[in-house]
DNA sequence: GATTTTGTTTCATCTGATGAAACTTAGTTT
DNA sequence: AAACTAAGTTTCATCAGATGAAACAAAATC
């Protein structure tokens, strides 16, 4: 629990604060006091530094807090040539026709994954798909293909759910190498299902999850079977954009 | 030269560092120590804080910092309902296919003006306009536009630059106020010329200036005289838009 | 192998971050 | 209108913890 070596206490305050506002886009100071359970003043004092360096504005009239312009500098920096978010949107949203279900993006990140690109399929039932959010590596197709094609995870990192078996998830992930994408039915998520495959760059890693998702009635084994050629090949597209 | 009332330094320097991101995106240690001035250790540690908390990574191999995911969840809660970047994208290819230059949307922040979307002209020579990149208020067709219709603007609290004349300044700004829309040529970069008309919300505040850019040579003041219906319209419809 | 550069850790010093409490509005209730 | 409540703001004494210098380690370069 030693985490905490050669950090600024105040600066990880002030981020923690930030990321409040991934929850909701406007918070008074009493609210994010309370939810970083800090001191008002304390929280007054980083809202002002965090306010005067633009990260956040605050609403003259109701006096709340939300996210700041310096943040749209920020992410426009964070929007690279190489990267993926952007640069696979058109073949996320050819395999999208394709398919007709929703299109997710996964990166791996320590141990989570985050959704950083979604298509949303043309179905009036359909997966939404925020970007942004993040979830963990342990369940789910993505999360799965991300373990799996990456030499540099250790599996007694994670904290693992009652419900996975560690010896049966090590095989299955064996599986999953050698057929080159991943299932999944309901394990995060009620009512969901999932396709995904590995997207490599020129040197062979894994830089994201490519993922199908929708309804298990519709997503069903066989239907996930016939379409992982699909999903398969798209990947490999990605793959050969990428950098 | 008090600004410092109530602020928390440590923090305000971690966002500084932030910051350095938005004009390269790949920093180490030292070059980031120099850039912010402070000593190695503290940059350090204040580092340390920030990739601790998922917004800055470093590059295995180069050691090198980036921006992190944690900003792609903020930047996605960025995305609002109401926001114009994404709301006005069509409209604004549409007005670019129309006149064939650089459109962009600029929002007023405190005293400067921020690029919040962009689309390129379709020609050979053609302004380039990178997204979240900041401007003085004090030049510029969008900057008269965001001045002009803004209540809330104190005109002295601004450094005014030598060539700008006060009084003929003012007497400027009513007669965009009358006419609905600025013109400039060259008053910011050489070369360039630009015309710029509001976008009010539905209680007739502005809430960004929509702006045609391109070389001097095409956009003669003849010619922005003739597009200049186009340019209003393509606002008033953004205005409806919004909410 | 010597030298330089860059990242990491230690440490004594004292800045400046902190929570409690007082103060100030502003909004609500009686 | 006065009393009350809830929200933001400021003050202040205390001491946690942020700081720069310097030592150390590890690469990279000569």
């Amino acid at each position: 629990m030693e985490e905490n070596k050669h950090t600024v206490r105040a600066v990880e305050r002030a981020l923690d604060i930030l990321l409040c506002f991934t929850e909701s886009k406007e918070l008074s100071l009493t609210e994010i006091s309370h939810q970083v359970s800090l001191n008002k003043s304390t929280v007054y004092r980083l809202l002002a530094s965090l306010e005067g360096k633009g990260f956040l504005i605050r609403d003259k009239m109701t006096d709340k807090y939300r996210l700041g312009f310096r943040l749209w500098e920020l992410s426009a920096n964070l929007v690279r040539d190489d990267d993926p978010a952007i640069l696979f949107l058109p073949e996320m949203e050819r395999i999208r026709d394709l398919i007709g279900e929703t299109i997710s993006l996964y990166v791996r990140d320590g141990l989570e994954r985050i959704r950083i690109q979604a298509v949303e399929g043309n179905q009036a039932i359909r997966r939404v798909a925020p970007i942004g959010v993040r979830m963990p590596l342990t369940v789910g197709a993505s999360s799965k293909v991300l373990v799996a094609f990456s030499e540099e995870i250790d599996l007694n990192d994670f904290k693992w759910p009652e419900t996975v078996d560690q010896q049966k998830y090590t095989e299955q992930l064996k599986r999953i190498r050698e057929a080159g994408f991943a299932t999944s039915a309901e394990e995060r998520e009620q009512g969901t299902a999932a396709i995904a495959a590995p997207v490599f760059n020129r040197h062979g890693k894994v830089i994201c999850a490519l993922c199908v998702s929708g309804p298990v009635s519709r997503l069903t084994i066989d239907k996930m079977l016939e379409i992982a050629p699909l999903v398969m090949d798209s990947a490999k597209r990605m793959g050969r954009i990428a950098r």
